[in-house]
DNA sequence: CTAGGGTTAG
């Protein structure tokens, strides 16, 4: 035999834990499901399996992450013993990784059955299990267990315990955790202050980020997440800056789509959408969640007709919408009223693969309502079957019916609700509330607001603001009055909003004066307030006490929120600001205009003078009611639309009293239904009438 | 072999 012979000879020979390393390379080269088992067979047939349980804990990882955790558990009870903790480890890292919690605990419970010693590996694991299903009283046993071992003074445990106490919501218990700990790396900081961010203490979170920089830890860009959604919490633009810009001098953003996303999140919380989109922007790639952050930048904005425009980009960048971009872009079409927009993205959602979950089903069903179109919304409730009428599809059709100016309808639903035993929550209430304001219905409106403790929900600013609308609209303006002060919280601008609203409809400037100083305090920038007061002042003419108004609101930079007003006539969607001549079918859309006003007169119409003075600005010609958006709107669909179809149109303020009374004039010269979704409502005009009997 | 992250209606 020659030497080469011999030298092969002797590698015939591997000693074992040769060939553990052989078989070992093998296993980590393999990358499919079919290859693993084949090697799995092998191993198992010249009995290696048994010998090598470190060749086992490889071949159950392997099959974990291929998600074949059933083959991975009978390997690991072919196998398992006692003294071998780590394979136990692997199991337990297989399951929580695949997202199998119960599997996990299970695993954990057999081990102490058992009496396999759990190490300092084990419990994160363990933690991680009971933190995702917020088993709280399972993570307490798990961390008596943990201080009984003696593993309560290892980082990663303590770490896993911040977590596991936090996503169990008991966030204070927690911190006393992470105040005991003797050694805390940037990822125990991170867990403390992303605790903190998603049980929405913002403050709190970016105390512990200073905190965290005091001592000199550092902020990798998943630091950079949460202290984004924190700031993107308290809305301070000033600061969202500041995160970004110490992003991008640390280099945190560099191929990090996560971080990116999270900054287009928070600049969109901070009302900076254009700031929003230059990160979308200059993004190189984009997954779904950048797509779906920026769109719903867009209408978290008020800006949906935008978000449109970057839907139709999104598509022809060759990303397919997933069910939340579906959902943002169904709200959307809902808060502009485009019906249009709506009908396209559901036939686009039936035709692609998206799943029609509930929500998605609800957000439709909620579009068709508040695209006019009520009795689509009614079918699709009906059409489901009743296991599936969860509290949320309910309180769409109960704020439909309210926003249609249905208010016996919306209580008959209501009670239909309770009476089939689905639990009405808060949003049931504001929505029911506002029904009965819409109609007029005090009585049972107090009724409501008092059966709420029946069903154990807390009355929140928001009813009483519903409930002050109620009485305020109905002329109780001091019951409205008394029930603010009796409130158990701060009354918010929603409330005084509400009084701030009835004292203009029904002229009483004591109380509006005293409702206006508040919102003057709460929230100092918001033009609608002034304007609202200063109306108030003019129908008495007080005309000093305007002038004083709008010298406050030209001293703080304010303008009035322009009037819009929307028209889709075909696939076309047209906007009308006041006298807005780049509209493409201006030329018959003024001739209409001055053509209707003559006619409206000729029928008795007496232009309302009084809407004019109410506006702050110079606009004391009666030309200016004739080209108020909505008249507009409606002179192009009479122009444009064929006879016979409905005109819908989309206004973002309240119409104004003279708009409301030249449309039943209009919809009785022209013989047609006008259907009208101002801030507030619908109003459908027929025959002369409004659906809201001039209540609103 | 172990701990932390972004989008979602009414």
């Amino acid at each position: 035999m020659n030497r080469q012979g011999l030298h092969a000879c002797r590698n015939n020979i591997p000693t074992f834990s040769e060939l553990e390393n052989r078989y070992n390379r093998i296993l980590q080269s393999c990358s499919s499901l079919s290859t693993l088992k084949q090697i799995h067979s092998a191993l198992t047939t010249i009995g290696f399996i048994g010998q090598s349980p470190h060749l086992g804990a490889q071949i159950i990882a392997k099959y974990s992450k291929y998600e074949h955790t059933e083959i991975a558990r009978s390997l690991f009870d072919e196998i398992r013993s006692e003294q071998n903790s780590f394979l136990w480890n692997t199991m337990l890292r297989g399951y929580t990784n695949g997202g199998h919690f119960n599997k996990t605990l299970e695993l954990y419970l057999l081990m102490q059955r058992t009496g396999v010693r759990p190490n300092n590996y084990t419990f994160p694991f363990v933690l991680k299990s009971c933190a995702s299903q917020s088993l709280s009283v399972q993570g307490k046993l798990v961390h008596g267990e943990i201080i009984r071992t003696g593993f309560d003074s290892d980082m990663y445990v303590e770490a896993a315990l911040v977590d596991m106490y936090a996503k169990c919501g008991l966030i204070d218990d927690g911190r006393r955790v992470f105040d005991k700990m003797s050694k805390r790396d940037m990822v125990c900081w991170t867990v403390m202050i992303t605790a903190y961010e998603q049980a929405e203490r913002a403050k709190d979170a970016l105390l512990l980020l200073q905190k965290m920089q005091q001592e000199g830890i550092s902020i990798d860009s998943v630091a950079v997440v949460s202290v984004s959604s924190a700031v993107g919490q308290l809305g301070d633009s000033k600061m969202a800056e500041s995160v970004h810009a110490y992003a991008i001098c640390n280099a945190l953003l560099l191929d990090d789509m996560c971080a990116k996303n999270a900054i287009i999140g928070m600049y969109a919380k901070c009302a900076e959408v254009e700031k929003a989109r230059l990160v979308f922007d200059s993004m190189e790639e984009r997954d779904w969640i950048s797509w779906n952050s920026m769109l719903s930048a867009y209408t978290q904005n008020g800006l949906a007709s935008e978000a449109l425009l970057l839907f139709d980009q999104m598509q022809a960048s060759g990303c397919k919408p997933n069910p939340v971009t579906a959902l943002i872009m169904v709200s959307a079409c809902a808060y502009l009223g485009s019906r249009e927009n709506g009908r396209r993205i559901h036939n686009l959602i039936i035709n692609s693969s998206i799943k029609l979950e509930l929500a998605l089903r609800n957000a439709l069903m909620d579009m068709y309502a508040k695209c006019g179109e009520l009795d689509t919304a009614i079918e699709m409730f009906n059409d489901r079957h009743p296991s599936e009428r969860d509290a949320s599809s309910w309180n769409v059709l109960i704020s439909g019916y309210g926003t249609h100016g249905f208010g016996k309808e919306a209580l008959e639903i209501f009670s239909q609700m309770t009476k089939e035993g689905v639990q009405p929550d808060h949003i049931t209430f504001t929505s029911i509330l506002s029904a009965c304001s819409h109609s007029g219905l005090i009585h049972e409106g107090r009724q409501c607001f008092s059966d709420m403790a029946k069903f154990c929900v807390v009355p929140e600013a928001k009813h009483y603001a519903c409930m002050v609308d109620l009485l305020g609209r109905a002329g109780l303006l001091y019951e409205a009055y008394d029930l603010i002060k009796q409130m158990p919280s701060q009354p918010n601008d929603g409330v005084w909003g509400a009084l701030l609203l009835a004292c203009t409809i029904h002229r009483n400037t004591k109380l509006g004066e005293i409702a206006a100083n508040n919102l003057f305090q709460l929230d100092p920038e918001h033009p609608g307030y002034y304007v609202l007061m200063s109306n108030i002042y003019a129908s008495s003419s007080k005309w000093h006490e305007v002038g004083k108004l709008r010298g406050d609101m030209k001293s703080r930079g304010l303008r009035k929120i322009a009037a819009f007003s929307v028209i889709e006539y075909g696939k076309e969607v047209h906007g009308f600001h006041t006298a807005d001549q780049m509209n493409p079918y201006w030329r018959d859309v003024h001739r209409k205009v001055e053509e209707l006003a003559i006619e409206m007169k000729m029928v008795g119409y007496v232009p309302d003078r009084s809407c004019v003075l109410h506006d702050v600005e110079d606009e004391d010609k009666e030309h200016s009611l004739n080209y108020h958006s909505e008249k507009l709107a409606v002179a192009l669909g009479l122009v444009k639309i064929e006879r016979g179809a409905d005109i819908y149109i989309t206004k973002n303020l309240r119409v104004c009293n003279d708009c409301h009374s030249a449309f039943k004039y209009i919809s009785h010269i022209y013989g047609r239904k006008i259907i009208v979704r101002d801030a507030n409502r619908f109003h459908h005009f027929q025959g002369g009438l409004c659906s809201c009997r001039d209540y609103w």
